[in-house]
DNA sequence: GCGACAG
DNA sequence: ATCTTGTCGC
């Protein structure tokens, strides 16, 4: 699975998108891929696709692996229009896709358990549009919805599988840190016919 | 009209 | 996203 984020844009207008594939379950590091690119669109919620999207797919399209699912910091179906960033990020790249918000654009929901893994519906004008999810004891919840071929049952419990005692899931995490380039960049370890064996 | 509002 | 120190708790 891959992890994508985007820096804030500096000064000269130009941000980086950062994508990092993991290999589950054990969530190795395999492969960190970034991409600089000019963001002109300014920053307005429900239309934060046409900020973010591009940048990422520019790094996307530098990744060589296959991820078979994307991660992205915003929100699929919990979205006014019901078509967040990562319902964009899903159609465009053909990928199952989920999206993990820190906090809310749109919906609300009961209260729910404090440990770690308990979730409860995310509800939008009558509509389930995602869950609220405790990622992990004692923080507030992260924001997870549907973005391209997956149900939301599915969404929360691959986001509960990448946590490792943090609030934010490991892909995440990991993509934030390559997008402030405190992860450097890494190819992935070449394929020997037989290695896997 | 007013407030709310992913990153 | 950022402005911002120390502090409380595991």
């Amino acid at each position: 699975m891959a992890g994508l984020d985007l820096s804030p844009p500096g000064r000269d207008g130009v941000a980086l998108g950062a994508v990092v594939v993991v290999q589950l379950p054990g969530l190795e590091l395999v492969e960190v891929r970034t991409a600089r690119r000019e963001v002109r669109f300014p920053y307005i919620p429900g239309l934060l696709s046409f900020r973010e999207a591009p940048a990422l797919l520019a790094a996307l399209e530098r990744v060589t692996l296959e991820p078979d699912l994307l991660i992205v910091d915003g929100h699929g179906l919990a979205h006014p229009r019901r078509f967040g960033l990562a319902c964009h990020i899903g159609l465009l790249t053909e990928k199952p896709t989920v999206g993990c918000a820190k906090s809310i654009l749109v919906g609300s929901h009961e209260e729910l358990g404090p440990e770690a893994g308990a979730w409860v519906e995310l509800v939008d004008k009558g509509s389930i549009v995602g869950a609220a999810v405790r990622t992990r004891a004692s923080v507030s919840p992260v924001y997870v919805s549907s973005g391209h071929r997956v149900t939301l049952e599915e969404a929360v419990h691959l986001v509960v599988a990448c946590c490792r005692g943090h609030r934010v899931p490991e892909p995440t995490r990991l993509a934030h840190e390559a997008a402030a380039c405190r992860l450097p960049e890494r190819e992935p370890a070449p394929a020997v016919l037989g290695a896997e064996a």
